[in-house]
RNA sequence: GUGGAUAUAGCUCAGUUGGUUAGAGCACCAGAUUGUGGCUCUGGGGGUCGUGGGUUCGAGUCCCAUUAUCCACCCCA
C-alpha cells in the first residue's frame, strides 16, 4: 500500500472544512483591510531563501527540499512564504512605484524536518505582507487584524511582542549580549555556547533553567533601543492598550528568520503543546533592499494552518440538500432527470442502486441530506415523487412537473 | 540529526508463562418490519498481526534489523 510520504497529510472530510472556514475567515477579514489575494510559485530558486531566510538558520541548512531540476537550476520547495511575495514585489518592480502595497497568501510550505504534534514536513500558512508603510500604526492594524481573525473564530490566544531594535542599534545590542555571554560561557549549556556564535539572540529563550538563571542579568534589547525605535515600541504599546488588545512584553522573544527588525510579536496558544506559536510576524525594512529592490518598509505575519485548525470548532453543521433514490430499476432514470434540474440551485446525492425506502432514508440520513426524495412503485405509476423532510419529519407528494418548481 | 513510547479489522483497542481456527466495541451490509431514518435485537462480510530476517516442534507473543506513527529536543508557523 502506498502510503503519504512522511510529514505530509490528506486534508479531507471535516479537517476539509475546517480549512475553508479558516480560510474564508481570514481572507474576508484580510479583504477589509485592503489586502489582495496574490499567488507566487511554491518552486522558487534555492538563492532566494539562502539571503532571505539567512545562511545561518537551520531552515536553510538542513530544512529545505533542494534539489538540482532538469534544466540545470538550484531550486527548493519554499519553506516559508514572505521571501516569494517580497521576490515578486522586486521582479514587477512595485519597489518603484513609491506606493503601499498590500498582499495575502495562502498555500503550502515544505521543511525537511522530524514530525511532532503541530509540525509537519509540508504545512499551511495563511500570512499577509505590507509594503511602503513605515508607520507604526500599521505594525498595530496588522496585529489587530490578526486578533481580528483569531476573535471570529473563537480561538483562545495570548499575544507576545517584542522590539528586535533596527540597524542602528541591533548591532550595538548583539555585541553587548555577545560580550556578556563570553563572561558566563562556562554556566550555559552545550546547545546556547554554540549559539554564542550562531545566533546570540537565541539564547535569550533558551528552556535550560541554569541558562536562565545565568541570563537574569543579560542586558535587554528592549534597554538598547534607538530613540526612534524607542518611540515606535512605546507608541505601539500604547496602540494596543487603548484598543483592548491584551499583551505581554517578551524581551527574549525572538523571530526566527533572519529578515525581521523592530516590532516582533507572537500568537500563543496554550492547548497545543510544545509547537504552541499560532502566529507570528514582524516588520522587515532591509529585506526588500537586501533581495535587490529599492529600500521598501514593510511588516507582515504568518498563521501556521494546521495549529489553528487543531483549535478551530466548526459551526454545527445543519442538514441540506437533496437526497434522490428508486426502489425499481425503471425509477431511476426519473430520479436522474429531476435531480439534474435541482442541481442549478441545491447539492444533490442521487444513489442509483434501487433499494428499500428504509435502506434509502437510512442513507440520506446518513448524508445529512435534508430532504429524501423517492420514486417508488405508486409514484411511477402517478408520475410523482415521494418526498420527506429529515428535519421537520414531514412528508408529501408532488409530481413530477412541478417538483423544481415547488421546492 | 538526538531521545523515549508505539505498530493486531475501516476506527478504538483486548490477546495469559510461546500452544488448535486471532477476539470485542464502534462502523458497514442484510434481516426482524412486503413503503418510513436516528433506538433495539439477530445474522453476515471484513486481518499477509507494519515489513524482513532469526530462535523454536510451534511466534501476534521472544531476539535482531528496518520502516512508519506519536511525543519531546534541536529548530520553527
Amino acid at each position: 500500500m502506498i502510503k503519504p510520504l512522511r510529514g505530509m497529510r490528506d486534508l479531507a472530510f471535516e479537517d476539509a472544512k475546517k480549512f475553508e472556514y479558516f480560510i474564508d475567515t481570514a481572507t474576508n477579514i484580510a479583504k477589509k483591510y485592503g489586502y489582495e489575494y496574490l499567488e507566487t510559485p511554491i518552486l522558487e530558486e534555492s538563492a532566494l531563501f539562502k539571503r532571505s531566510v539567512g545562511e545561518s538558520s537551520d531552515i536553510v541548512n538542513k530544512e529545505m527540499y533542494q534539489f538540482i531540476d532538469k534544466g540545470g537550476n538550484d531550486v527548493c520547495l519554499r519553506p516559508e512564504g514572505t521571501a516569494g511575495v517580497v521576490r515578486f514585489f522586486i521582479s514587477n518592480k512595485l519597489d518603484r512605484q513609491d506606493g503601499k502595497y498590500k498582499f495575502l497568501y495562502y498555500g503550502p510550505m515544505f521543511r525537511y524536518e522530524r514530525p511532532q504534534k503541530g509540525r509537519f514536513r509540508e504545512f499551511h500558512q495563511f500570512g499577509c505582507e505590507s509594503f511602503g508603510e513605515e508607520s507604526v500604526y500599521e505594525d498595530y492594524t496588522i496585529i489587530e487584524l490578526i486578533s481580528k481573525i483569531f476573535d471570529e473564530l473563537n480561538i483562545a490566544y495570548s499575544l507576545e511582542i517584542n522590539s528586535l531594535g533596527c540597524s542602528e542599534c541591533m548591532p550595538k545590542y548583539k555585541e553587548k549580549l555577545v560580550e556578556f555571554l563570553e563572561d558566563i560561557k562556562d554556566e550555559l549549556c552545550e546547545d546556547c555556547q554554540r549559539r554564542i556564535k550562531t545566533n546570540p539572540i537565541r539564547v535569550l529563550d533558551c528552556k535550560n533553567q541554569n541558562c536562565k538563571t545565568a541570563l537574569s542579568n543579560a542586558p535587554k534589547i528592549t534597554d538598547n533601543l534607538c530613540s526612534s525605535c524607542h518611540s515606535d515600541f512605546e507608541k505601539l504599546k500604547e496602540l494596543l492598550e487603548n484598543s483592548g488588545i491584551e499583551f505581554s512584553v517578551n524581551k527574549n522573544l525572538v523571530r526566527g528568520l533572519d529578515y525581521y527588525n523592530k516590532s516582533a510579536f507572537e500568537f500563543i496558544s496554550s492547548n497545543l503543546g510544545a509547537q504552541n506559536a499560532i502566529a507570528g510576524g514582524g516588520r522587515y525594512d532591509k529585506l526588500v533592499e537586501f533581495l535587490g529592490g529599492k529600500p521598501t518598509a514593510a511588516v507582515g505575519f504568518a498563521i501556521g494552518v494546521e495549529r489553528v485548525l487543531e483549535l478551530l470548532e466548526l459551526p454545527e453543521q445543519k442538514r441540506e440538500g437533496y437526497y434522490f433514490g428508486a426502489m425499481s430499476k425503471e425509477g431511476v432514470d426519473k430520479v436522474v432527470k429531476v435531480a439534474k434540474d435541482i442541481r442549478k440551485d441545491n447539492r444533490a446525492f442521487v444513489e442509483f442502486e434501487p433499494k428499500k425506502l428504509k435502506a434509502h432514508l437510512k442513507s440520506a440520513d446518513r448524508q445529512n441530506s435534508r430532504y429524501c426524495c423517492i420514486v417508488g412503485e405508486d409514484e411511477l405509476k402517478n408520475d410523482t415523487i415521494w418526498v420527506k423532510d429529515l428535519e421537520e419529519k414531514r412528508e408529501f407528494i408532488v409530481s413530477s412537473d412541478e417538483f423544481v418548481k415547488n421546492i
